[in-house]
RNA sequence: GGGCCAAUAGCUCAAUUAGGUUGAGCGCCACUCUGAUAAGGUGGAGGCUCUCGGUUCAAAUCCGAGUUGGCCCA
């Protein structure tokens, strides 16, 4: 690319992104910006793997291009980044997608298709949506290593998996157990809490009476009662599996006497609960015989409502008694007396093991009764409610039947709803390293901090032990082996022969160790670790053969060794000494229970450690109205669309320019064009010192030897050649420039990127666009060469070199095509190669800062009084008086009178100190509230508003303390801190006050009186406007020469010009006035005044050029 | 049902470890300027700072309860 080529006239991402993706192929960009940071300090970052089901949307978008924005930044700063990304591929998800694809209904279709082919088919499938999304991420501008990604289905990753069970299994943190687990019915498998999706779904509510009997060994008291106990279930189907009911022994309930079609009944229920469940069966009258506690109730036996249907019910010593629970809320739900049956709830299942019972589940892992279900025996458990209810109504036990909508689980991927069973799994026994994992959370770093120390440990404190275990096909298999013939006659664990217990199992950690165990031939190197190949193989030691568990990994357990896939480890020691644990990972907030939790587990279980250092938590992608997006709903915003419309790095510029910190970002179509609008403003500024730089063939030289690659002097004009020519405007963006870099440094250690980006934006739009560009415009059009000129050339080059460099991470490309145009062949191939620039105290300078940013202040004030007066700014005015209510702004004036006088059009300047006043104007006051409030009390408030309205002559205390005093009928004593005088705008003056962000340093008044000379002036400069817009439209050439043609309908105004016609031909370069005959005519309204102006090209002025 | 987070102009967000007359950008309307700019400037409209209580002379800010949304959990 060659130096200060010419570049399109506007910015259009789509043709340039196009042939920066070129340019990046051709130079290899992304290598040779790895290569040149390959002697870097080394920083371990890792990635979270997307699943790779569906495409990428704005949520994984966002994601991604923060990870970017951080790698390059990092990259900048001289770090050898590690950036392979990786892909989340094995579990349900996909092998529900296939068995669609496949026509299959459930478990006994795949066994029939054959294992083998059903995990090829996964892997396929798993395969192709990789491809998609890598493609994504790089159209979208990620630089990672595309090449090499981590696959959770690769050997060596599946190892990883195996190395880490098998460390936890070491320290004994493996366990096989029963666990009340949610089960997907239709998928036949345990599924993890995260993966239970609740909807609204209309159930049956029905309330079953549970008769009190007498018990062997009961008291004699207790041996007299009858009546029922009230329980309440939505799912009747657990009711065979009723073990015990459980009640709140600080409860209050009572016995209750209810009468119905002139039956009486004698119910027991919680207090709070009588009215709604008599309510429920309809009773026609009741009343209240007994008080009692939960406590009272404990020990009460009753009859198992389903005895004779189900005759496997439990019926062991202590079953089917009350017992205390504290999963009990007498003012909840249901009626105080819960139905506990530890073969299905969770918390049922908790206390029925507290107890010591057996647990009775008669449902089997597709969700149908088992032969222990009696009656029921093969029916759907759902199905079976029906006739439950029936049976129930026939026995007696119904109080009621309704039906209730409430939310329920469902599988995630089929949308079955779950059933809670008891099953034989797999677990890691983390509730035994409880205060591991909360000391361990302490060693990580999370921004935003709280996200960590309400939400994450929260969540570690409350997890149940980690049920890793699922009965599918598409995972990594648990590498665990089991002795055969260990079984007792009753199915009970026992010995074999050999003296191999039931719990004498084999890890494995490796596949070396694999191969040097299992009984047939296996090459370490090539083998696959999939459960058709493992399933074969069989390890015989010692006499006793054994058996793999046919179980896989949940795959949340694959992402949780991702730290250890992502360097090979265990197949490759060589950076995990140097590198784990992770220096930094970045996901959204579902993370918390997620990937951030999986990777503590894992990490402590297995290694002692926490796997990574810092975790930036963002957040969600919302539609533009705030609703979440759903690709099954089919409400997002694609991100294909984002870039159709404005360009990869406006998207990336939006994504970035959103707090990352833990908050949801609500995607804004008009975020993005405002994106778009800056980047054009920076492409114009960037475009607009061009041509003349290339007329002029300036040579710029580079500042520091890093920008050099290293390279010894430069040819070109730098910095410090034009260090004496330097005026105002440059050496102040040059500050300008320092302290941004500075604000945005400080942001980036923040994890700010959003207000890093926001700084430099403000600084390009505000200060080189606004202010430094119009500055010097005139100093780049003067045709003879100038020190002023190269010092403007130096100037804007540096500052733009600078600007591409910072905002090459959020902007890749347009950035790209910038910098290529500002070094030619002076660069690196690319700018991302760039060290990220830092502040150089050299040209840092405070003081020059706050000078102009009061000047700016002054003329948007000036500007602003003007308006008031309905003076434009081309007609001038013979006076702006600044009053100073500070020194620091008289100074800034006093430095700087010529340059504000230019800029605000006026003929002279009069500065007045703090201590300065004007005779011709008046005063009130403004209060100081954090003095008046504590002063006056509740009267703070009346006295600040009677401070506003004043009106007196001089700025004077007393004067004041009289009016107000007067306003508010009593005698008020102000303090000289308590007000500040403002001052009220005479008639002829107009005048504005000079804020900055908020404070006020002053008032600019501009004198907008006419004078003969100054209506000359202003005349004269609407005429040079309207010929000037006239020569545009004619498409005239700037060096033009014309002649023209001036009439005014208004001999007053037609002097007043005709005196200042030399100034009027020397800018419009008219060589003649004259009548034209056949040129551009037209006829302008001019304050009210009418005139027409003609121009004609004059062929012979374009020789001289 | 529980936990965490958020709520300020039509939209996106500020309001500086500390309570003191609520601000910016974008959008809209009017005026204005313009030889880099699909730009720029000035003004205007637009706010019971989600609601209700409490603390205080004074609350967007602190406390409590609720509403709505997001995430997580049941």
């Amino acid at each position: 690319m060659s130096r200060f080529g010419e570049v399109a006239d506007q910015y259009d991402p789509h043709a340039l992104e196009e042939s920066v993706f070129e340019h990046w192929d051709e130079v290899d960009a992304y290598e040779q910006t790895k290569a040149h940071r390959a002697d870097g300090e080394r920083f371990f970052f890792v990635d979270g793997p997307p699943y790779t089901s569906g495409a990428a949307h704005m949520g994984t978008t966002w994601n991604k291009t923060l990870k970017d924005v951080y790698l390059r930044f990092l990259r900048m700063q001289g770090y050898d980044v590690t950036d392979r990304p990786g892909y989340d591929m094995h579990g349900l998800p996909i092998e529900t997608r296939v068995e669609e694809q496949l026509g299959f209904e459930n478990k006994k279709d795949i066994e029939a298709y054959g294992e083998d082919a059903f995990i090829e088919a996964c892997k396929e499938y798993a395969d192709e949506q990789l491809e998609g999304l890598q493609s994504d991420f790089q159209d979208f501008g990620v630089w990672m290593d595309w090449e090499d990604p981590y696959k959770t289905v690769s050997p060596e990753y599946m190892e990883a998996a195996w190395w880490g069970f098998s460390q936890a299994a070491d320290r004994d943190l493996v366990e096989k157990g029963h666990r009340s687990i949610s089960q997907c019915p239709r998928c036949e498998t345990a599924i993890a809490n995260n993966e239970v999706e609740y909807d609204d779904v209309e159930d049956p509510s029905i309330y079953v009476k549970f008769d009190v009997t007498d018990r062997e060994g009961d008291t004699p008291a207790d041996a007299s009662r009858d009546g029922k106990l009230v329980v309440w279930t939505t799912t009747p189907w657990t009711i065979p599996a009723n073990t015990f009911v459980a009640v709140d022994e600080e409860g209050d309930y009572v016995g209750v006497r209810a009468e119905k079609d002139g039956d009486e009944e004698l119910l027991y229920v919680a207090e709070p609960k009588v009215e709604a469940v008599l309510s429920a069966g309809r009773y026609d009258d009741y009343e209240v015989v007994e008080e009692l506690t939960g406590a009272d109730l404990l020990g009460w036996a009753y009859e198992h409502p389903m005895a004779e249907n189900v005759p496997a019910h439990p019926d062991h010593e202590g079953a089917c008694e009350v017992y205390a629970a504290d999963y009990v809320d007498t003012h909840g739900d249901g009626t105080g007396l819960v139905h506990s049956a530890p073969g299905h709830g969770e918390e049922d299942f908790d206390r029925g093991t507290e107890l010591d019972f057996p647990i009775f589940c008669p449902v089997g892992g597709d969700g149908v009764y088992t032969e222990e279900g009696g009656k029921y025996e093969g029916q759907f458990v759902r199905d079976a409610n029906e006739d439950i209810i029936a049976d129930l109504k026939a026995n007696g036990s119904l109080l009621a039947s309704e039906t209730i909508s409430h939310s329920y689980g469902h599988c995630w991927r089929c949308d079955t709803g779950i059933i809670q069973i008891v099953t034989e799994q797999w677990f890691i026994t983390i509730t035994d390293v409880k205060d591991e994992l909360l000391d361990n959370i302490e060693d990580s770093e999370w921004h935003p901090e709280w996200a960590r120390d309400n939400r994450f440990r929260d969540f570690v404190e409350e997890a149940p032990d980690w049920n890793v275990s699922r009965q599918r096909y598409w995972g990594i298999p648990l590498p665990v082996w089991t002795p055969e013939g260990v079984e007792n006659d009753d199915g009970t664990s026992g010995e074999n022969g050999n003296g191999v217990a039931a719990e004498d199992m084999i890890v494995v950690g490796t596949r070396e160790e694999l191969a040097e165990r299992v009984d047939q031939d296996v090459d370490p190197q090539s083998v696959d670790l999939h459960k058709d190949t493992v399933d074969e193989l069989t390890i015989t030691e010692d006499g006793t053969t054994y058996t793999r568990v046919p179980d896989v990994f949940d795959v949340w357990f694959d992402s949780s060794v991702a730290s250890l896939g992502t360097i090979g480890y265990p197949s490759s020691e060589d950076d995990f000494d140097e590198l784990w644990p992770a220096d930094l990972i970045m996901e959204a907030h579902d993370q918390t229970r997620g990937w951030f939790w999986s990777q503590l587990g894992m990490g402590t279980t297995a290694l002692g450690e926490i796997p990574y250092k810092e975790v930036l938590m963002h957040g969600f992608a919302q539609m533009p109205d705030g609703r979440a997006m759903s690709k099954s709903k089919d409400i997002l915003v694609d991100p294909h669309e984002a870039i159709d419309k404005h360009g990869r790095d406006v998207m990336r510029m939006f994504l970035l320019s959103n707090n990352p910190q833990g908050d949801d970002m609500r995607f804004s179509w008009d975020g993005m064009e405002t994106m778009e609008r800056h980047l054009r403003t920076l492409w114009n500024v960037f475009r607009f010192p061009l041509p003349y730089m290339r007329l002029d063939g300036f040579e710029p030289g580079v500042a520091t030897p890093s920008q050099r690659d290293g390279g010894g002097e430069t040819a070109g004009v730098t910095l410090d050649d034009v260090d004496e020519d330097l005026e105002l405007v440059d050496e102040w963006v040059l500050a300008r420039l320092q302290s941004t870099k500075a604000e945005m440094a400080a942001h980036f250690d923040d994890y700010r990127q959003d207000r890093a980006l926001d700084a430099l934006i403000e600084f390009v739009v505000e200060d080189v666009s606004r202010f430094y560009v119009q500055a010097v415009r005139e100093r780049m059009w003067e045709e003879a060469d100038s020190a002023s000129k190269s010092a403007a050339y130096a100037t804007i080059y540096h500052v733009l070199r600078e600007i591409v460099v910072l905002l090459a991470p959020y902007a890749p490309f347009v950035t790209e095509e910038l910098y290529g145009t500002l070094t030619g062949d002076d660069g690196f191939d690319t700018v991302h190669m760039e060290d990220w620039p830092t502040p150089d105290e050299r040209w840092a300078d405070e003081e020059l800062e706050t000078d102009v940013a009061l000047l700016r202040a002054i003329e948007e004030a000036g500007a602003n009084a003007r308006q008031q007066a309905g003076r434009k700014l081309r007609w001038p005015v013979p006076r702006v008086v600044v009053a100073a209510n500070d020194e620091r702004l008289a100074t800034a004036v006093e430095r700087h009178e010529g340059l504000l006088a230019d800029r605000l059009n006026a003929r002279e300047i009069e500065v007045l100190g703090a201590d300065e006043r004007w005779g011709e104007l008046e005063y009130s006051a403004e209060a100081d509230m954090s003095l008046l409030g504590p002063a006056f009390g509740d009267q703070a408030g009346q006295v600040m508003n009677a401070l506003n309205e004043a009106s007196i002559e001089e700025p004077d205390l007393d004067a004041l303390e009289a009016t107000v005093s007067d306003a508010l009928d009593e005698e008020i004593d102000l303090d000289e801190e308590m007000v500040s005088f403002v001052t009220q705008t005479p008639d002829d003056v107009a005048g504005s006050t000079i804020t900055i962000e908020g404070d006020e340093h002053g008032v600019a008044y501009v004198d907008a009186s006419l004078t003969a000379d100054i209506e000359s002036e202003g005349y004269a400069r609407e005429v040079i406007r309207r010929v000037q817009e006239m020569r545009k439209d004619a498409d005239l050439d700037v060096e033009q020469r014309i002649a023209l043609e001036l009439d005014v309908d208004d001999d007053r105004v037609a002097d007043l010009v005709d005196e200042r016609m030399d100034l009027v031909r020397e800018e419009v370069r008219a060589d003649e006035v004259r009548t034209v005959s056949d040129g551009h005519r037209e006829t302008w309204d001019v304050e009210g005044v009418s005139m027409e102006l003609a121009i004609e090209p004059l062929a012979t002025a374009e020789a001289s050029d």
